[in-house]
DNA sequence: TGTCAACAAAATATCGACAATTTGGTACTA
DNA sequence: TAGTACCAAATTGTCGATATTTTGTTGACA
């Protein structure tokens, strides 16, 4: 089924009486148009957004994804949502255990740390073959990615939201540009899968300490050597570029990273509960 | 819902009036009444029983997962079969494309020689903390999987198929009770997917070239390195490990590798078509 | 006062039906 | 002989309703 273009819908994509009990998501709405239109399916499309609220912290880790209150606020049946969680579960953002929903998985800096070992590992993996293989489409890429990056102004940066989604969305782009002609596809699936992870972790420390000054100089030069064809030197820089982030989110206090996003809203998400915690004196009545 | 405990199931587990409609499976009641009852959902359910399917290549690398017909045969509802489905995606077991359905993934001996080349470095990095962090209990788990393992006879190993699958069993327990110390849990999720991935190659070799001889030596061997927490031995009896599997695999030609197992029974799934190659003249129609 | 059982409310898992799209085939046109 | 438009069948994606389980609360009883 086409949700965006799709004449004429048996059920409710826009649910005409829906309307107050759901107050309009407030700076959702044009992205989420956009995406409406991207997705083949709805299932992509509520895939997408679940991803991208977990990324941006408003949905918080460790807390419960209720599938009815998500159902209702983005428009689509329960399964639907179901599927596109279950999909989450691929990406190591969201944990399905038995009878208990799903979880936005939780944040912690000992995961970060690991998170960052093994994407040094991948990372570099995926740059060495990418620059091994590279031809001039990919250094077309690497270098058009870099020129979008570096249009941003970086000092207006810390003041507009848009502008810090902007620059996310183009650091993204450079940095799978660098990998594109890496044709490993393990190492790329390992690798996105830890760089989504870590992208969570990085809209933190931005949240908190904004945009690290210098970084542009880090880019450019991990640019320069990638087209240099200079493997060794890509990769220890690229090394260092992740190692910077993690020593910079290291700073703050661990509980606050465990909390998730604090200034952000928590758009109808219940924060996360101890049940795990809490021994229940009933046995399950199972025969 | 519970599968196998629920009292007055509502719908049909077991249809009464499905009969002769679909065939009863013929080796795989045994097995199937056992997940049930293990399984605490029926999305659980479907999903360890695909992904057994998927591993012993009864479902084919490369096939479509038609929906309606597995959903007939596990008995259970489209929706449910979905979630399992999209459940084995985070498994890298199927993929999901667009409005196309699921698809098992491809093998291929390039995929396998990634896999190796990837799990190589899991399984060091995962052997390495288990043995620096491992207590008594991991030594205990370790020599009790090594000796339900080596209690196999393996010199009756090729005529019994039922043998077969206990011996994949507890080889699965036993590189399992190795890594069980280490707590990166990234490490663990990455290696997991990998071994069952390799899994996938190891049964074609077995139905193919059956058990490498002297295999129980190099198990030994692994395991009384890891004991005496040699763990650079350790780490290196269990690369050339990987190694000799990938091999013995690499011997047959590679067609044979992505058709499957020839001598298996397809249970009713189609058989990978060409789809993707086969150009289409007519447009979408998306407005 | 604290444990336990029964009950009510909330949330999850499951189902089957239906809508929309892809697939495969056939006939029409150039 | 392509190429293309058009239909029928097969298959996928979506929906809303219902069964079942988990969670929370209240009240009896030791």
């Amino acid at each position: 089924m086409r949700p965006g273009q799709a004449k004429s819908m048996s059920g409710s994509i826009l649910p005409p009486e829906r309307g107050p009990s759901i107050k309009p998501a407030e700076m959702w709405d044009e992205k989420d148009r956009h995406h409406r239109q991207d997705a083949k399916t709805l299932i992509e499309y509520a895939y997408k957004r679940l991803k991208i609220g977990i990324i941006r912290g408003h949905l918080a880790p460790g807390s419960k994804l209720k599938i009815e209150r998500l159902r209702k606020e983005y428009g689509v049946a329960s399964s639907t949502l179901r599927e596109a969680l279950s999909l989450l579960v691929a990406d190591s953002l969201v944990t399905a255990e038995g009878q208990q929903g799903f979880r936005v998985v939780q944040m912690s800096i000992e995961d970060f740390r690991e998170i960052c070992s093994l994407r040094k590992m991948m990372e570099t993996l995926a740059l060495r073959e990418s620059i091994a293989n590279g031809d001039e489409d990919w250094e077309a890429g690497v270098v058009g990615a870099f020129h979008k990056l570096n249009l941003i102004d970086f000092k207006r940066l810390n003041s507009s939201e848009a502008l810090v989604d902007a620059y996310n969305e183009r650091n993204h782009a450079f940095h799978e540009a660098l990998v594109a002609a890496c044709r490993s596809s393990w190492v790329r699936r390992f690798r996105s899968v830890l760089y989504d992870n870590a992208r969570r972790y990085r809209h933190l420390s931005v949240a908190k300490g904004g945009i690290r000054p210098g970084i542009q100089a880090e880019h450019r030069a991990i640019m320069e050597a990638a087209l240099a064809r200079d493997a060794d030197l890509a990769c220890r820089l690229s090394e260092e570029h992740i190692d910077l982030t993690l020593h910079r989110l290291a700073q703050f206090p661990a509980e606050e990273i465990a909390a998730g996003f604090p200034g952000l809203p928590r758009r109808g998400i219940a924060a996360p509960t101890s049940a795990a915690a809490r021994p229940r004196a009933r046995a399950a009545k199972r025969s």
